[in-house]
This record gives C-alpha cells, structure tokens and sequence, in this order.
DNA sequence: CGGTATCCACAATGATACTG
DNA sequence: CAGTATCATTGTGGATACCG
C-alpha cells in the first residue's frame, strides 16, 4: 500500500533555501575548517563583491547556520564560524560535493548525445 | 601537511546547478517512483506552467538525469523517467529533505533570536 | 496531447562609491 | 577593517497565445 509520498519537496527547498545562493556553498566550505575574519573571506573569494559577501552571510546568520563574533571594538574585527546546528550540514556537503565531481567528471568524458 | 582543501565547491555548484530550478526537485520527487507521461506531471503540479515544466524537464534531460521516450505518433504519448545515472542523485534527495524537514521543524521550534 | 514562441515582472547578482 | 547605499545588469520564472 504504497502511498506514493508526494510530500518531502517542501523539506528539499527548504534546504535549497538556505544555501541556494550563489557563494553560501563556497563562503561554508571554507568555513568548515574554521573561523575565518571577513577579510580573509574576501581574499579567499575575491570574486564576490562586499555586498553579496555581507547578504549572503547575513542570510546564512539569520538560518543559524554560522555566528558573527566581533573581537575588538577599534581596530574592527569580525569573526564567522559555523554555529554548532550549521554544522549539522556538513555531512550533506560532502555527498552534493561528491556526486558534482563525478557529475562533472561524466560531462567531460561522456559527451551527452 | 593539510593544504586546506580549498576546492570541492565548484562540485558542489556543479550539483546545484542540476537540481537548483524552481521546479527540479519537484519534478525528480514525482518521478523518481516511476515513470510519468507529460500530463501527469501537469496534473501533479498544476501551479507550473507549461514553459517552466518543459524548461526544467529539458535541462534534466540534457544534464542526464531523466530521458523522454514518445510512446506512439498520432496520438502524442511522452513519458519521462529517471535514467540510471539519474537514479544516482536520488541517495542525495533524502539528506537533503532530512535535513530541510529538521530545519523547518526548528524553525518553527526556536525562534532564532 | 505535448509542446513552442513572445513578451514581461521581479528577484538575484554585480559595480561602484561612500562610511564608522 | 568591516561594512552600507545606490544603481545597473542579468537570470529566473510567469502569462498568454499559438502549433504539429
């Protein structure tokens, strides 16, 4: 009695909700090792600009995925890292990474039709 | 000597690029029990148009994840079915939904901040 | 039935300049 | 250093009409 589960795809965008941004994946992967100071964000991507790097962060801030710590108060330093629910997401990271390698890996070696 | 793996995050572009439309997700979840002609489809997700869900089923099919077989000539039949590659993202849709219903659930739970 | 074509709205992203 | 503000551009999705 197969109930043919429609359901679960609201659960799915929920996920690609979060980090359906252009950057989150990237800004996350170098997160998960460790903190990391905006500026070092930015030398790490310098492709983003301030402002999506601000707006994205924010937006994975505001899912609780990382934390924003400021360090001192003149000489400005902030500090993101995964909060310990952000973490949680890792585990995913790893499969969505793996199968795009050989998703990629396929594409090249593979013409398709 | 960790070299702080800087890549592995244009697999994981590369992975949503495949399934990161509007409609993707949808359309796998409905298919990946069995296969469904067009109007089926349409009839399970009667919100899409027909742009979109001819748009989506497309790009899935020329990233190799689903095929379309005409059934007959006259009387248009086409179905659409996951392929064997395609079959290899499905082990992917569950965390990813897991981790989406958890995340809604805590939503709802804990108000962040 | 199973599409295609055209035009349009809006969200997402980007460039650039300025600020505490 | 770590942002904010504004404007321009692009990408994604949608409405509607028409076609084999």
């Amino acid at each position: 009695m197969k109930s043919e589960q429609p359901d679960g795809t609201p659960f799915v965008q929920a996920t690609l909700k979060v980090l359906g941004g252009k950057w989150k994946l990237l800004i996350l992967w170098h997160l998960k090792d460790k903190a990391k100071r905006y500026s070092e964000l930015k030398r790490l991507i310098p492709e983003i600009t301030e402002k999506m790097m601000i707006q994205q962060l924010r937006e994975l801030e505001s899912d609780g995925i990382v934390s924003r710590n400021t360090l001192a108060e003149m000489p400005p330093k902030v500090e993101y890292a995964f909060t310990d629910y952000g973490r949680t997401i890792i585990p995913i990271l790893k499969p969505l990474c793996d199968w795009g390698q050989e998703h990629l890996k396929r594409m090249d070696t593979d013409e398709v039709d």
